[in-house]
DNA sequence: TCCAGTTGATTAAACGTTTTACCAACTGGA
DNA sequence: TCCAGTTGGTAAAACGTTTAATCAACTGGA
């Protein structure tokens, strides 16, 4: 409830002065400063950040817009996003697009109404919302090269693939969910890249692909790298069934490093996206824009590590299972 | 960047008119609002809230506190409550409190300094944070009776329980994570009293509980009762290690019903909160509260859904494993 | 002594909105 | 004709802050 104004009359002095002083920007004698200071804390003055909007322009808001707030990795970003945004004095304000793009040009609006600084945009899979009337950052898509940051989905991919490859695997199955996502379409072009050497490579996606794997198996596949860890544990469950075990019979990989690929048995091999520095990259390149310095050039890639738990083994058994059978 | 003065000169009236016209507040001829409400829209115009905000005292903003922004909750919680919200014209700003108290004591005074209008706080375990200077509504925690709204932990936990008991199981272990958690204590607690006629109930916790499953069941339990999804993970990804297998020879349960529920095999059998009512009645609350109303009197809880699937099954084998041996 | 420069503080405007108090012009009834 | 009541609108203050412009007092050098 303590105001500037509340301050200056206690001390005898004008607003500007307090203001001055608690601000550190105009000239103010060094004692006139500790007095103001002093009595700002006896009254447990806060300034008002309404007041300060007002005047300013600026509100320290954040916007945050996610695809759909239960996507599985919300948790993390939101988390990293809000501790940095914390260090830098900004506060950040949700909206969720609900899975479909013309919500999310509405939560784009919305948060605009509320005369966010800026806002940070994961984008519905496929879409790429065009330049915004505030500064903006994009989260994990390389389409506008200027003002996004991304992990490295074709590195983590390319990891994955070299691993299986190290693994002397040979016969390798790609799982992915939805190849309408740029991110999955990425991360299995990046295992491609790693799995280069291999014999035989073989491409599904969705539901039906984790019903051919069965078969796929018996030809003589021995890993399957997936494009999340979801997926991972769809296809273990999906084998168990089968009385395929992991990792004796075939290998598998993850994508993302979720809570629960530890709580699996085997623990899942996976490949992690460092969230903490791309909160960080974006917090960076929005405020930077936000204070009109001049955008960095290239778009920023961070890259992803590989986590190697016990769900792929080396290739320790015949090639075609059918020899077995 | 339209402001209502401008709408103002461009009809040649004052500002306050424009102002009443929008609002619908004071006294406007029927057809000076349509003048009015056709400039505004022609101008693209927004009013700025944070104009609002210092006139009114209050921000539109309302803060959500959670103890740990990666807990698997969260997600939901966020997401409806941010649609409840918006309903409201409200937005949302999150803060983490990092699971640690002190850290939630100043999340909480970061949003306060916001001049958010209302907080959510879902407490960390254990903790039951005193009144705020603004209204507040705490989530799943029984503590202070007049502004709290909490899923029926207890009554979700006789919910498993009475399955388990007409799945005809009579030796039970009860698997917790953390005794500190009001919220599991009362779980237990639920499904202890929904097990009443079992003839054997044994309560573990943590990971020296998990070890002591197979122990357990060596020594005749049928059913694993668990407090959260991921200890059933957990759980079953260690008997399967130990050649267990769900259901046949033990049923599992887990609680709350996160995503990976359903990609687990077989897909766990657990019960669900409903996050979207429980939102709902927070934020009605909530609302209430700010708006002056009188508080409702007693708290809101919400009941639980069971939610089962394949995890359990009714006793089919001797109840003393021994005997197979 | 005078003047330029510096220091420390003040005045007042501005940001965009809401709201109270007020005013002018009607209306209808006596 | 007069008055009370209603209708449609305006003027101005207020919310709390920042900042450009101004000013008074002091300093040191010529």
């Amino acid at each position: 409830m303590a105001n500037i104004k509340q301050i200056a009359s206690d001390l005898g002095v004008s607003v500007a002065t307090v203001s001055n002083a608690l601000t550190g920007k105009g000239r103010v004698s060094a004692q006139m400063v500790e007095r103001v200071k002093a009595r700002a804390s006896e009254l447990g003055y806060r300034p008002s950040l309404a007041g300060r909007a007002l005047r300013s322009g600026q509100s320290g808001i954040l916007g945050l817009v996610m695809p759909d707030l239960t996507n599985p990795l919300f948790p993390r970003i939101a988390q990293h996003l809000s501790t940095v945004a914390d260090d830098r004095q900004m506060g950040i304000l949700i909206a969720d697009s609900r899975g479909n793009p013309k919500e999310q040009t509405q939560a784009i609006n919305r948060l605009l109404d509320r005369g966010v600084d800026g806002v940070v945009i994961v984008p519905q899979k496929g879409t790429a919302p065009g330049p915004q009337s505030v500064p903006t950052v994009i989260i994990n898509t390389a389409s506008d090269p200027d003002n996004s940051v991304c992990a490295d989905h074709a590195g983590g991919g390319r990891l994955i693939g070299e691993l299986i490859t190290s693994l002397r695997h040979h016969r390798v199955v790609i799982l992915g969910d939805d190849p309408v996502s740029e991110v999955q379409r990425d991360r299995v072009a990046g295992m491609r890249a790693g799995l280069a050497s291999a014999t035989d490579v073989q491409e599904l996606w969705g539901k039906e692909g984790i019903e051919a794997l069965a078969p796929a198996i018996a030809a003589g596949a021995t890993a399957i790298t997936t494009t999340s860890d979801l997926l991972a544990l769809r296809v273990q469950s999906h084998l168990t069934r089968c009385g395929i075990s992991v990792p004796e019979d075939v290998s598998l990989t993850g994508f993302d490093d979720l809570p629960f690929a530890t709580a699996m048995h085997p623990m899942l091999t996976t490949v992690a996206q460092d969230v903490g520095q791309i909160a960080d990259l974006a917090i960076d390149r929005l405020m930077r824009a936000i204070q009109g310095q001049p955008d960095l050039p290239a778009p920023a890639t961070v890259p992803m590590r590989l986590v190697t738990r016990y769900s792929t083994s080396t290739l320790r058994r015949p090639t075609n299972l059918e020899t077995i059978k």
